[in-house]
DNA sequence: CATCCTTTGAAGGGG
DNA sequence: CCCCTTCAAAGGATG
């Protein structure tokens, strides 16, 4: 109960939350108002409820089997595709275009993105040809010499916010060379980012908000250039520019000095280019200094070892983080809630609560991420970073039970913005700026397209989303977890092949051809089931909810 | 000061 | 082939 209150859901009806949350019993008052809104509250309440459910009697099995099934059968999918795929010369196109502006954007602003612009503005800068060429010997001295994207400094803050427009996925944008001409650092600078953008949405207060900083949005200054100068040698450009991701910035601003770089036995990056996710064992990711040059200094002398062993690169980020990186800001300011557990319930939320073109986004961004990082690190494996974290004991999260739980949420949500609403729901739909139009790329990128509608109809899901993974739909698996979980009654595509086909749905890469194939034929009927299923849900969400409450 | 908590997704390993 | 575990980000809370 007490719990995160400050999950309130923010997309529906975020002011239900912050009420319901206070009284449950009233829940059905509002439910009356906006169902979604109460289930959101009930999600969490019946998330928790569910939790401690679980914990005390249910095996972990169920909660960690849910989300994984899901994944895996995108990865397989995705990940033969990306990475083994050696080119796909659709992405680099797609990603390169958008990415640039709404990239750029913010750099700044976030506080985290503090940090890291220092390390990062440099390494961005690199001029794209010229860090091609070095590409194989990007000598530190290289990267320092560029000078950091001022430009992107003046853009405006917010639009980083919106990183993730659906110009991601145009598909206009030239193939590999892309990154001469859109990368070219003079016209990749000075592109500016589309007031489209931009978030005009942001509520956020310029203090709070100002920070923000969108993971993404750094990305995008690279992506006028080639942040990475990677290269050449062993790297495709075009990946490298448009790669940069929130955890490529991460990792850029994360402090790797070209020393730590160096080179990794497995990844290789003789390139020497720092990428972002690349952090000096000793410091982990972002402690404190991440800047600090002495960091740097240091790792190579007396970290050797260390280094030599291996950087620490962090694993990619995927849709999810890349989401999180994103809204968080926005979530932030929205909710008195500055805890990162209870905030990211309501990014989890609001995740489900997304179009699939919306998720499709951030699908798309999180592939180039893994096809850039495996470019840059062919070695790396997430392997490589296990055990570096020490914490683990999640696991008695299960035991940890509720009250853990409540003791932690307490902070409720205080009171989202009025605006919230319009945020919540609007959120899918805000990113309706971006992928409003839809455009045909978005659809291209995700099988989603078929989906508009969805979108309405998946925010139902969401609530649903978790709970249902325990109760309802055990088969879920789907990765798209929300759309997917639906999805179960449509399985149809059968289990089996549904996840396949399913990952992210648009996750997959396929050729161009393909592309514009499914851009024709529906993605798959497993959307079309997916459809269904949702509506279905939809409907008996209220019996869900009604259940819970019951409960 | 270190870890927890929380989310979804990706990846790897074990059975 | 399936399930489980770990890590990715983040930042207040906790020990």
């Amino acid at each position: 109960m007490p719990q995160l209150n400050g999950g309130g859901g923010d997309e529906l009806g975020a002011n239900d939350e912050l009420i319901s949350f206070k009284d449950e019993g009233e829940q059905e008052e509002k439910i009356s108002e906006n169902v979604s809104a109460e289930r959101d509250l009930d999600d969490v309440k019946s998330s928790l409820v569910n939790e401690s459910e679980n914990n005390s009697s249910s095996s972990d099995s169920e909660v960690s089997q849910t989300p994984p099934r899901a994944d895996r059968p995108l990865r397989r999918q995705q990940d033969g595709g990306f990475f083994k795929s050696p080119h796909y010369p659709g992405y680099p196109f797609l990603m390169i275009p958008d990415l640039g502006n709404p990239y750029l954007s913010n750099s700044a602003l976030s506080p985290s993105a503090r940090t890291y612009l220092q390390m990062k503005w440099p390494l961005l800068d690199v001029p794209g040809t010229a860090a091609l060429r070095d590409s194989r010997s990007p000598t530190p001295g290289q990267l320092s010499n560029k000078v950091p994207v001022v430009q992107h400094a003046h853009m405006h803050p917010l639009t980083p916010l919106i990183t993730y427009s659906n110009e991601h996925f145009s598909p206009g944008t030239p193939p590999a060379h892309l990154s001469p001409e859109i990368l070219d650092p003079k016209t990749g600078i000075p592109r500016t980012p589309h007031p489209s953008e931009l978030s005009p949405y942001y509520p956020l207060s310029p203090g709070a908000m100002g920070q923000i900083p969108h993971p993404l949005g750094w990305l995008v200054p690279q992506q006028g250039q080639p942040m990475y100068p990677i290269t050449a040698g062993g790297f495709r450009h075009p990946y490298q520019a448009l790669a940069m991701n929130a955890s490529m910035s991460s990792l850029v601003s994360s402090r790797f000095s070209p020393h730590i770089v160096p080179h990794h036995p497995h990844s290789l990056h003789q390139t020497g280019i720092p990428h972002p996710a690349i952090v000096s064992p000793a410091i982990k990711q972002e402690p404190n200094g991440e800047l600090s040059p002495a960091a740097n200094t240091k790792s190579p002398v007396s970290t050797k070892k260390e280094e030599d062993k291996k950087p620490h690169i962090k694993k990619p980020l995927n849709a999810f983080m890349l989401y999180m990186k994103e809204m968080r800001a926005k979530v932030v300011a929205e909710c008195t809630l500055k805890e990162s557990a209870a905030i990211n319930q309501i990014l989890g939320r609001r995740w489900h609560s997304l179009s699939r073109e919306e998720q499709a986004k951030y699908y798309e961004l999180a592939r180039k991420e893994r096809q850039l990082h495996s470019q840059l690190y062919p070695g790396w494996s997430a392997r490589d970073n296990y055990g570096k974290r020490k914490k683990r004991k999640r696991d008695n999260k299960t035991d940890s039970t509720p009250e853990d739980f409540s003791a932690r949420n307490k902070k409720p949500c205080v009171q989202y913005l009025p605006q919230e609403k319009m945020i919540d729901s609007p959120a899918s739909s805000h990113g309706s700026m971006l992928d409003s139009p839809a455009t045909p790329s978005v659809a291209l990128a995700s099988p989603a397209a078929p989906a508009p509608t969805h979108s309405e109809q998946a925010q139902p899901l969401s609530l649903t989303t978790k709970p249902d993974r325990h109760h309802h739909f055990p088969l879920l698996s789907k990765p798209s977890s929300s759309s997917s979980s639906s999805s179960s009654s449509s399985s149809q595509p059968t289990s089996s092949s549904g996840r396949q086909s399913t990952p992210p749905l648009l996750s997959r890469p396929l050729p161009l051809a393909s592309l514009h194939a499914s851009l024709l034929s529906p993605p798959s009927p497993f959307h079309q089931a997916a459809l269904h299923s949702h509506h279905a849900l939809f409907q008996s969400q209220p019996l869900s909810l009604v259940t819970k409450s019951a409960d």
